[in-house]
DNA sequence: AGCACGCCGACT
DNA sequence: GTCGGCGTGCTC
């Protein structure tokens, strides 16, 4: 009684919820429940509101109140999307620190965590209303075009509208044909995640007696010698496999759709529908484990051990090739037994096959892979998979750290310094790595880092006894580390023994390990063919005509291409300022390197790996397969060659140019061209044979390139902190860089100072700048940036990012502030 | 993000 | 004049 009494009371209430909306808006929104929807109002569930004038959206549950909002009358849920959360608790949480930590909205931490596929919003569809005739003399030329449209397709999206009338605002047409009636206007939503259904035969029961099956088959055979086969196959089949697929009866039996479809009519057959993954790899892989560590593995593994149980943070510092993999499988193992979860992060493009299988062959159908390659019905699998626990481990990139998990007892984060962990565009700024070690917090969890070159914050905190920390320098299986050669470009020149970018040496190299069978990789940090387009009379360049940056030449394409926007346009054959027709094409890229061998070596079979030759689905992986079996004997690469490339026939690595590396105006430049290095030449002579890598380059004597000879980490180190220390960069201090944006220069350098000087009233000499970036107009947005440096201790960042918060706030509440854009980059790149 | 409203230049 | 682009403000 007491009990009905309550659902009574429980149901009278009226609940009202703060919802996250997946748009970039500061703050959050309260909705009312209706009365029938109070059960289902669960924290982390979605749930579909009308958001503005019509658009629907799909939202998340963040808390629900009893308290009516007092300034506005809050609108109703439309529908409860979910049974179940498909957000956690504590991811609710994690989100909320993210967009804290990286000064951003919850929303758009929402947008970068969910699956497109589970926060559907509505489209605009328009169609003709079908009730209504109407004279189509009375209508203006546009109003007939739309209509016109709708009796060939009878709906259209509005931006089907935009395209068919080739203008921007198509609402007021659309609005005016809506009030004379001859239209419809609907907005709906519908999920769009469907799970994959396979259809299943099963036998009737009756014919599992012999002699009702003999005389089945008796009369089968005469009138329907097509289902006789049918039911044959299906008998073979059902010996040989746990189920049969009807698609998968077809194919073996030859038989055609109809006949089955009469033996189910006949009851003959049973036909199931079941849900499958798309995932692969079900539950009745195995998972073995059978190697033995190296005694310095050993080590290394019983070393981290014992930092566990003190530290929550552990760095692995192993030179490259050194079996960091199988220390990391060892740990994992462990933590599974003990029925927690593990996450295993890498950076995207050393998420090929080859590792996936590797890990699989552990741990069988309990790991879950989560990359960008998938499509959006496969991330909601593996999203629904980790949520139920019945992934234990899940390898993944950047953003698998936005998955649900229950209970993380160990998170890796391998090649820990690569800068691909922080997300720049667009927002939340966040770094993978740092906001996995919050995240690991959260859970109670551990955290390794693994690098050959860890980046100077993490090694810092594992020297100052923050992290543990844990050094591997010796190669698995005792392969040296390779030679190391570096060749002076400008003494090639002078002897004239250079052909085109080759120094003698490298060529020499190259020769002789095609002769022996090996491969090679060439390393040329810059796609295209050239990056500058250049009159040789009136010293004219090509430029962006959105972006202040010149055009690189693609010989692919035979177009000028633009980096930054994506911009491309015809190569001109004359120069479009003087008319003079000897343009020269200076600096180069992949492309050309590519070209010029392909002259200099005709046999050579060559490939190519950089943004242009991976941009689909599938191609990387090709790439990767056809170097693995042999099929390429030179690959020429931008960075992506130095990522979890780990090929046993690579025995000559290849630096075009360093210089580019080492010139780069930033002051991670040195930190950054030694882990570029060392992370390339590590590619050469695994597993048996010592590699050999030249580096080519116009300063023989840079002291970077001299600690990369000597694979003298720790003295990189020192020197650069030094510098670091007096001129108040990272690790010493933290940076948080504000980019102030404009579509005018004037306007922009008056918002700029403005907005500057009023950072200085409260943080003083903390702040730099504004200065002109690099490149200082993008999209046709000119650039201003404002750097903030806060010293480690003493100092609360949670603080003053508030004060931040104000300042920018304040800011654009003024008139001054009009048609700019303020982004906030916490711990930039 | 999307949509309405209001201002302003260009086009018949 | 009017149409359409573009900037600005608001959304529970």
């Amino acid at each position: 009684m007491l009990e009905f009494a309550e659902v009574q009371l429980h149901n009278r209430k009226t609940l009202f919820v703060e919802v996250i909306l997946p748009l970039a808006i500061s703050r959050n929104y309260t909705y009312r429940v209706p009365f029938e929807m109070n059960n289902g109002a669960v924290v982390g569930k979605r749930v579909v509101v009308q958001f503005g004038k019509s658009k629907l959206y799909t939202a998340i549950i963040e808390s629900i109140s009893e308290h009516a909002p007092e300034k506005y009358e809050a609108k109703y849920i439309i529908e409860i999307l979910d049974d179940a959360p498909v957000v956690t608790s504590r991811q609710l949480q994690f989100w909320h620190w993210l967009a804290e930590y990286y000064m951003c909205n919850e929303g758009e931490v929402m947008n970068a965590a969910l699956p497109s596929a589970l926060k559907l919003a509505s489209e605009t569809k328009v169609m003709l209303n079908r009730e209504y005739e109407y004279d189509k003399t009375q209508l203006n030329d546009k109003e007939y075009l739309i209509t016109e449209a709708l009796d060939i397709q009878p709906e259209l999206t509005v931006s089907d509208i935009v395209k068919l009338l080739g203008q921007k605002t198509v609402m007021p047409i659309l609005k005016s044909l809506f009030e004379k009636n001859i239209i419809t206007i609907s907005e709906e939503v519908s999920e769009r995640y469907k799970p994959r259904k396979k259809t299943y035969i099963t036998l009737n029961p009756v014919y599992q007696n012999p002699d009702n099956r003999r005389e089945l088959f008796e009369i089968l055979e005469k009138r329907a010698p097509k289902q006789a086969d049918a039911l044959l196959t299906y008998l073979k089949l059902s010996r040989q496999q746990k189920a049969v697929a009807k698609n998968e009866l077809i194919e073996e039996s030859g038989a055609g759709e109809s006949s089955i479809k009469s033996l189910i009519e006949k009851e003959v057959f049973f036909a199931e529908h079941k849900t499958v993954s798309r995932l692969g790899y079900e539950e009745d892989d195995e998972s073995i484990s059978n190697f033995t560590l190296s005694g310095a593995q050993q080590l290394a593994l019983d070393e981290a051990r014992l930092h566990f149980e003190k530290k929550d943070v552990v760095l692995l510092h192993g030179v490259t090739a050194s079996g960091k993999t199988q220390i990391y499988i060892k740990l994992i193992e462990e933590m599974v037994a003990t029925g927690r979860q593990v996450l295993y992060l890498l950076p995207e493009i050393a998420l090929t096959t080859h590792i996936i299988e590797r890990l699989r062959i552990y741990f069988g159908g309990t790991i879950g892979v989560y990359h960008s390659r998938f499509n959006d019905n496969e991330r909601v699998e593996v999203w629904q998979k980790v949520l139920r626990s019945e992934y234990k481990v899940v390898l993944g990139a950047r953003s698998s750290i936005f998955l649900p998990f229950h209970d993380l007892g160990l998170l890796i984060v391998d090649e820990e310094h690569e800068t691909s962990y922080k997300q720049y565009d667009p927002a939340p700024r966040y770094n993978a790595r740092d906001a996995a070690i919050y995240l690991a917090n959260m859970h109670g969890g551990k955290v390794l880092l693994g690098s050959a070159t860890p980046s100077f914050e993490t090694y810092y905190n594992a020297r100052t006894h923050k992290y543990g920390l844990v050094t591997l320098t010796e190669r698995y299986g005792g392969v040296q580390l390779p030679l190391v050669e570096v060749v002076s470009i400008s003494k090639e020149l002078k002897q004239k023994t250079m052909q085109s970018h080759f120094t003698s040496v490298l060529m020499a190299d190259m020769q002789l390990a095609l002769e022996n069978k090996e491969q090679v990789i060439l390393f040329q940090n810059r796609r295209g063919y050239a990056p500058v387009l250049m009159c040789r009379v009136c010293a004219y360049t090509p430029k962006c005509i959105n972006c202040d940056v010149s055009l690189t030449y693609h010989k692919h394409t035979t177009k000028l291409h633009c980096h930054y926007c994506g911009y491309k346009e015809d190569t001109p054959s004359v120069c479009p300022a003087c008319g003079s027709t000897h343009l020269e094409y200076k600096g180069f890229g992949t492309e050309k390197v590519e070209d010029e061998l392909s002259v200099l070596m005709p046999d050579v079979r060559l490939a190519r790996m950089d943004l242009d030759t991976t941009r689909s689905r599938n191609s990387l992986q090709t790439i990767l397969n056809n170097l693995e079996e042999k099929k390429i004997d030179i690959l020429i690469g931008t960075q992506m060659v130095a990522k979890g490339l780990d090929f046993a026939d690579v025995t000559v690595i290849g630096i075009i140019n360093a210089d580019s590396l080492l010139k780069y105006p930033d002051y991670r430049a040195n930190e950054r061209s030694f882990q570029m290095l060392a992370q390339v030449s590590g590619r050469a002579g695994r597993r048996g044979k010592q590699g050999k890598v030249v580096i080519q380059t116009y300063d023989p004597g840079h002291r970077v390139i001299k600690q990369v000879i000597e694979n003298d980490y720790a003295d990189l180190y020192f020197t650069e902190m030094e510098e670091r220390k007096s001129f108040k960069y990272p690790p010493f201090f933290r940076i948080i860089s504000i980019d102030i944006k404009h579509k005018n220069p004037e306007i922009l350098y008056n918002q700029a100072e403005y907005f500057t000087n009023e950072l200085r009233k409260h943080f003083g000499d903390r702040v730099i700048g504004p200065e002109a970036p690099l490149v200082n107009r993008i999209r046709n947005y000119y650039i201003k940036t404002i750097m903030l440096k806060f010293e480690r201790d003493g100092v609360s960042v949670v603080k003053a990012k508030a004060l931040m918060r104000d300042v920018i706030t304040q800011f654009q509440t003024t008139k001054l502030s009009k048609g700019s854009v303020v982004q906030p980059d916490v711990d930039p790149y």
